[in-house]
DNA sequence: CTCCAGGGATGAT
DNA sequence: ATCATCCATGGA
């Protein structure tokens, strides 16, 4: 199948797959294949460009390549935690996903390590989405609410959901029954369209700004999770006693500005990635771990 | 083996 | 209004 190729500058495919919004892309030759709503496409980064077997349109706004990453980069606020986490992630770009496929997958991400929420993710494409295809390799969408909705408990809770499947299942059928309309809430003002995701059941303020951020372009939406909290107490409030959720959260609205969203994630996956990198190099290095004693 | 993860809902202070 | 507890699962 022939390649197209999209003039992709600032842009770096393989750190944005890898950033922990999106779970379903996997690796294959030189690029990778995935589904962008319920096509298959393949995607290669090459030096200033993609090449694509998707339809360039398609791509290019999956992919946000009109987000204008320089001045949005310009625009966090300077300081050493920020400017490092800058500097680590360039060609970062948060993905336009679709609303639905977004929220699920984030309902089903609470207290889920990113790997375990990519199996998740596979499990329900394979067992309950569509099978596309891309040359020999099948992709698979992912299932609409109404297919999700017509399942049961029992059927999610095979693929590895826990207590999140009854949450997963509740939501698809706001939304499948049409009480919930996700793309008319795209009308509402950051705050109430916060609300009105936190009323679906297994959304709090977490993944709500989550979808926000990954499905609505809501750039200010800014994710609070244990990474993040976890840099905000260790980097910016060093010794604050009493420091809550609401604290956290009226702190974060304030300082990192209009696309505070883009830097929570650039915060989240700096961190994400220079600690691990940390631990294994210790280990490495001859530290004698816990477990390593017995 | 233990630890912990892109949390939310619920019930007790 | 804040805080503690429980909820399932599996990679590291």
């Amino acid at each position: 199948m022939p390649l197209s190729k999209i003039l992709a500058p600032n842009f770096d495919l393989a750190m944005t797959l890898d950033s922990g919004q999106v779970f379903h892309w996997e690796r294959t030759g030189n690029g990778f294949v995935g589904a962008i709503g319920n096509n298959a496409v393949y995607v290669e980064q090459r030096a200033n460009s993609l090449a694509t077997s998707g339809r360039q349109q398609e791509v290019r706004h999956y992919f946000a390549l009109d987000h204008p990453l320089a001045e949005i980069c310009a625009s966090f606020p300077n300081d050493p935690v920020m400017n490092a986490a800058r500097e680590f992630c360039r060609g970062l770009r948060i993905i336009r996903q679709p609303k639905w496929e977004c929220l699920a997958t984030f309902i089903c991400s609470s207290m889920k390590q990113v790997a375990h929420i990519r199996q998740i993710s596979k499990k329900l494409r394979e067992r309950f989405g569509e099978a596309r295809r891309f040359e020999n390799q099948v992709v698979y969408s992912f299932p609409n609410p109404d297919r999700i909705g017509a399942s049961s408990e029992k059927e999610l809770r095979k693929c590895a959901l826990g207590y999140r499947a009854k949450n997963l299942l509740a939501t698809a059928r706001h939304i499948a029954s049409g009480e919930v309309d996700l793309e008319k809430l795209a009308q509402l003002p950051d705050v109430d369209l916060r609300a009105r995701l936190c009323e679906l059941p297994g959304v709090g303020a977490k993944v709500a700004n989550c979808v926000m951020l990954f499905a609505y372009e809501r750039l200010r939406a800014f994710p609070i999770d244990v990474w993040i909290e976890r840099v905000l107490r260790e980097k910016y409030f060093p010794r604050a006693r009493k420091l809550n959720g609401a604290r956290l959260t009226a702190f974060t609205g304030e300082y990192f500005g209009d696309h505070g969203g883009y830097a929570q994630q650039y915060l989240f996956h700096h961190a994400r990635k220079s600690r691990a990198k940390i631990s294994r190099k210790s280990n490495r290095a001859g530290f004698v771990t816990v477990s390593g004693v017995r």
